[in-house]
Formats: C-alpha cells, structure tokens, sequence
DNA sequence: GTGTAACATTAGAATGTTCTTATCTTACAA
DNA sequence: TTGTAAGATAAGAACATTCTAATGTTACAC
C-alpha cells in the first residue's frame, strides 16, 4: 500500500474514531438532524459537538443544508459511513494459528495444490 | 448507541488509525509475516514497527505465532480487518442534500407513504 | 434596531499519541 | 560462553487531539 493512500486512509479512519463522532454518525444515520438534536441526546455541550461536525465535514463524512437558523446534518458518504458501524457492530471471533498451521498455509498457497479435494 | 460501546468501537478504530498500522494490515493480509518482513517493506525502524504491533495487538486485530526466534504475525480478526480496508479502497461519492429534498424525506419517510409507485 | 435562538470560532490548558534512543530478552550457532 | 539475529520494552521529547471558557455570527421575531 502506498504511503500516500495509507496516510490519507489513516486520516479518514480518525474521523471515526472517536465516541462522540460514532454517536453523531450513529445518529445521523437514522435521519436529518440539527445541532440542537444532537443536544438532547448527547452528553456533550454545544461547542463540543459543533467542533466534532467540524472533524466529520472536513472528513466528508456529514454535510449539512441551511434551513433558515437551523442546519440539517446529514450523511454525505452513506455506503461508507454505513459500512464502518455496521461491521463494527457485528461480532468477530478472534482465530487463532498455530505455526503449524501456518506452515501448512505456506506448503498450500503458492502452487495453488490442485491434489487434494480437486 | 450506548456511550461505552461507542468508547469500544472508537479504541478499535484508532487501533486501525495510523499509516504505517493500515499498511502493516495490508501486508499481513497477504499472508503471514515476521517483524524482519515488514522492515523490508516499511520505511521506518524496527522499533517502532514493534511499538504499532503491540497496538494492534492490544485491539486483537492481529497476533503471532512463535517459531524459534520468528514471530509469525497473522491477522487474528480476517473478516473485520478485510472489511475496513475494502471499504477504505472502494470509492465513495461524496453525495449532496438541499432542504428541499430533506423535507420530502420527512414527508414521506414516517408513514412509508403506499400511494406513491404501489 | 433589539433580543434571542442556533450554531461556529478562537485560544489555551489538559491529555493522549508517536517517535527516538538506549537497553533488554530470547533463540540459536560456533 | 560468546556472538549475533530477531524482536520487545522503557523513558521521554515532540507532536496532535480534545475539552473548556469566552466570544462571534446569523436568522428572525418583535
């Protein structure tokens, strides 16, 4: 992987990272929503999470439309943005290898062994 | 989204958060690799290729398996891992919202309007 | 124009992450 | 047992993120 993608995926994957932003997007994903919204449901003050919208816009996560004083936030990159929580609210068991199995991986692999099962 | 959980995912997604952490998942993603491996690949020391192991181990997003003086490293979480780094590769259209739309989707979304196509 | 509700911005302290340098452990071969 | 290759750990400086407190902007009703 380049350095430059790695750095820039690097960057968007930030966005996400942090409790309040999950919750915003979490939030968001279930609809249009104003700053004022969010107050309520979060326990954060206003500045707080006028500073995260900020992170996510700038990451292109979120984008809002100006409905006179208010604005409505919303998803900008859906698929995306849907994709992250969803895999990240699914379960994921963690394997384990032994080096013999890892081995037997390596012994596998590269010629693509045609003899057994085919 | 419950404020601890969200804590949870967001420490997993800083675990993934870092240029050299992406590109050493990558890598690993291929295949099972040695510290001396990624060396070759990674333009930064040792030490530090070290340091983003343990991060990423904290996170069980990878874990090794020892073979003599090698420590075979191996994605430990290959579903969830592969899903964020396909969904990092895939393009994503950034999309865009007037208010206009946005109160048609208010309009129609609460009752699932029938009429409309059915 | 004045007031106010909705939201953003700025500055800086507090906190957390990353990298560097030096040191340590372990496995193995001579 | 000495040397060396593979890899981890520790301490701290450098850097980045986050939160708090204060202030700024905009839209609108009166």
């Amino acid at each position: 992987m380049d350095p430059d993608v790695a750095y820039e995926r690097a960057e968007l994957l930030k966005a996400f990272s942090h409790p309040t932003r999950l919750q915003i997007l979490d939030e968001l994903r279930k609809g249009t929503r104003c700053v004022t919204d969010m107050e309520d449901i979060l326990p954060v003050t206003q500045v707080n999470i006028s500073q995260h919208l900020t992170v996510l816009r700038n990451a292109r996560l979120v984008d809002f439309a100006q409905d006179g004083a208010l604005r409505c936030y919303y998803v900008s990159r859906p698929k995306l943005v849907g994709g992250v929580l969803d895999l990240l609210s699914a379960g994921h068991p963690v394997i384990r290898k032994t080096k013999e199995q890892i081995d037997r991986e390596k012994a596998g692999s590269p010629k693509e062994k045609v003899s057994s099962r085919g």
